[in-house]
Order: structure tokens, then C-alpha cells, then sequence
DNA sequence: GTTTTATGTAACTTATGATGTTTCGTAAGG
DNA sequence: CCTTACGAAACATCATAAGTTACATAAAAC
């Protein structure tokens, strides 16, 4: 299935947002992204909405950080961009009554929940100022 | 994004075919499944050349299963449907220089790593007889 | 041996959501 | 006013599970 880079994207955004502490345009991160300039505003646009990020018009405009890296955590750049579930694996839902499918999704669900709460868990650990300092493995 | 439910399906299926004890025709899993049989011959065949059903053609044939519910956990089922991840996320590797996003990468793809190997143990503890049997979550 | 019932498989279409692209509007600085 | 920037609508592209059509093949029933 066709994979959500977005996070990846905006982690290496705002770090190099930091480190070049100015504005930088859409056009100058769609070079960096390899993409368009438009696709750069439409994610952005979504953590400008949360606060992490502003953006100024016109000459001299372009996006700067709205917060500290350290105040901004992996998970606070995932929540701000997707409301979907992390796993490429679905549930069905077509028979309410058969109990055998309520078993199994109720046992591929246990997992992927238990799953869910780790990575969400970890994502809140990570702050990116960890990740400009050069990010270590556990 | 779509959700890939096979994993679901198949389970589903198998423990019918458990309890049924006889064959059962592909239409008659399609009626099951609210889909068509195509789609069924098409995902029962990769757990066929797996060695966890078989397949009889003519009169009376259809699809039984070739290893008992106790001799399969979710994990093989799941092996034998996908060679992708189990996440939406994905990474980038647009940038094989920048460190940035090597720590991005290596921070993200280290917590899903973990997930992953979560998910996959956790599979691996679940046979289906559980599933035959009515499924309690841990 | 012909018919019916099955699977096996190729080829094509559909649905979904991130991604990519074009185009126009709008605000801010020079 | 002209250039530079973001904002946003509208549409195309891509990948992949899912759905569909069509036909070949094998096995049992008659």
C-alpha cells in the first residue's frame, strides 16, 4: 500500500527550520522535498493550524517555527496530521451477529490497540530537539 | 487510506471450515464474505500453497482445511498474506546525505520497529482454536 | 462421454487517499 | 503597481486491495 511520508516530511522540515533560523518559502522546502511547492503548503498548513508553525506573505515570507523544538514532540506532528489509523490492516464489519467474526476482530484488535498505544507512547518521548542533536537509538 | 482486510477475512474463514467439517465452494464463501469468489480463490490460494487449506475441484469439492485450528496462529496467516509493512507510516529516502533526515528516519522506523515486533509476538502466541473457542481479549 | 460443478488464472475495472499539478485569489513588501 | 509569498480550489496521478468478467481445466454424476 501506498505509504504517508508526511510525518517523515515534517520532522525534516521543522529541524531545518531550526537550524536555519529564518524564514524559509514554500518553493525553497519543495526543492529540499523533492515535490511541489503546493504539496509544502497543504501539510504545512496542517501544523500551522496546531501552532508549531507560522507563515508570513510577501517579500521575505515563507515558514518559521512557531515553538522551541523541544516544546514539539513526534507525537504532537502525528496527531497534527492524520486522524487515521497507523496499520495497514482493516477490520470487517459486515456480519454484527456472527460471533466468530467478533472473535477475530476483537482478538486482531487487542494487538494492534496494544501496538498503537506503544508507538504513540514512544512518539511522545521524542522531542525534536533530540532529533537536531543527532537521534540515538534506544 | 485502505485498509487491507484479508488477515480478517481469512481468519474468519478458516474457523468456519473448522466447525462446518466438510467442504465448502468458493461462491459459498463469497456469500459469506459479501464478496465475490474470485476474490476468495484469490486470497485462499496463498494460504494453500502455505499448506493451511486445500483445494478439491468438481462435485462435492471446495475448501477444507489441511492443518488443524490448534497448528495456526495468527502470525502465519498474516506471513502468508503480506510481504508489506504493517504501518502507513513511511519513511523518505530522498536524501541519502542529509544527517536531518537519517534521524528522523532512524527515530521513527526505531519506534515502529518495536511495534512491529510487538505485533508480530503477539500474533505469533494466538492459535486459532482460541478464536473457535470465543476470543477474551489479555 | 457429456454435463455439471468446482477451482485456476488472466485481464480489466473500481475505490481510496496521499501525492502531484495547474490556476487563481490575496496579502505584504519594495 | 509589481513582485513575492501563502491560501485554496480543482483536477490528475499512483499504488494496491477489491471487485468483475471470461475462459480453461479437472473431477464427479448421470
Amino acid at each position: 500500500m501506498r505509504k504517508d511520508s508526511r510525518l517523515s516530511r515534517m520532522l525534516h522540515v521543522l529541524v531545518h527550520l531550526h537550524q536555519l533560523q529564518q524564514a524559509v518559502t514554500s518553493d525553497q522546502l519543495a526543492l529540499m522535498l523533492h515535490t511541489n511547492p503546493v504539496v509544502v503548503r497543504r501539510t504545512m498548513s496542517l501544523l500551522r493550524e496546531q501552532g508549531y508553525v507560522s507563515a508570513v506573505k510577501g517579500h521575505g515570507g515563507g515558514w518559521t517555527l512557531a515553538k522551541p523544538l523541544h516544546q514539539i514532540t513526534l507525537l504532537d506532528i502525528h496527531r497534527s496530521l492524520s486522524e487515521s489509523s497507523l496499520f495497514t490492516i482493516g477490520l470487517t464489519d459486515e456480519h454484527n451477529n456472527c460471533p466468530i467474526e467478533k472473535a477475530v476482530n476483537l482478538a486482531i484488535d487487542d494487538v494492534l490497540q496494544e501496538a498503537q498505544a506503544l508507538v504513540l507512547q514512544r512518539f511522545g518521548e521524542v522531542t525534536l530537539d533530540k532529533l537536531a542533536a543527532g537521534y540515538t537509538p534506544r
